[in-house]
DNA sequence: GGCAATTTGACAACGATTCTCACTCGCAGT
DNA sequence: ACTGCGAGTGAGAATCGTTGTCAAATTGCC
């Protein structure tokens, strides 16, 4: 469930998004290192950078924070091979993996076709708010 | 005790991939539970499904035969949305799934676009035996 | 039949993530 | 600036999926 109810905040009436969200220093600091580290990175990296960084900051809030920016589409959330979750600074393209069954080497790929159909697809079966993944896997030149 | 008895030593040289491989019961049980239900599936459901079955089977062995027939490329892994590994029999037709995030409807669906634009990306970086997974997640009309 | 390597299974160990809860801090009103 | 309250934080417990351990059971092959 990914439940955004919060209870009847009184305080309506003022900034649009940020409703009840404060700009902690633990909460600029974990946006900070994330936009500083470029890629994907898990939550106890994040945690790492910012204990070496001497901006302590708690694992738990770490995580909570991480998932709160993911939630509001700020940054971007996947599963690493190990099933950890890792995050990056969004914008960059929604895109898939290729990747090599016997090394593991992974390319990037991009297929705006593929975003259309899905999307297609779904419509089609008047499913909303659509969303999808997609894997290839392959034996790489290297590994042949 | 050590070199008097010599092991099959190149017995038939035929079974390549089962190298001291037994066809236990378990085993059998797990593909087959595997094959019976369609679709991904955690370690954890197989483990259940065969106790349902009255077939019982360790969970850890679940685990060990799941990963070795992933490694063996008998069957797919991914990862789902929570992290966990899923698994399915390989080699079944071609169709994805359209699955409703709310009830878990699911619609089956193909895409021949998609096998093309796969395929002719990792041709293009050099893969080869390519496969895929594509699972297309959404809200369905009547849980809009 | 009988032995040794492979497998199994119950349970401990693990690592990532979430939950709990007492304490702190930012924000708005006074 | 002072104060109250709820959002936010952090340390550690609790979960949960997965892997490691090791004695006992099973299997293949002589």
């Amino acid at each position: 469930m990914t439940s955004t109810d919060r209870p009847p905040a009184g305080t309506a009436g003022k900034g649009a998004e940020l409703s009840g969200v404060r700009p902690t220093r633990q909460r600029l600091a974990v946006a900070d290192a994330l936009s500083d580290a470029d890629g994907f990175h898990s939550a106890q990296e994040i945690h790492e950078l910012l204990g070496r960084r001497g901006e302590s900051v708690g694992l738990a809030t770490v995580y909570r924070t991480l998932q709160r920016l993911a939630d509001a589409g700020e940054i971007d959330m996947m599963r690493s091979e190990d099933g950890e979750a890792i995050y990056r600074r969004c914008s960059m393209t929604h895109h898939h993996h290729l990747v090599c069954r016997s090394c593991g080497r992974t390319v990037e790929v991009e297929g705006p076709a593929v975003e259309r159909w899905t999307t297609a697809i779904a419509d089609e079966h008047g499913y909303a708010e659509v969303s999808h993944t997609l894997e290839i896997f392959g034996t790489c030149p290297d590994c042949r």
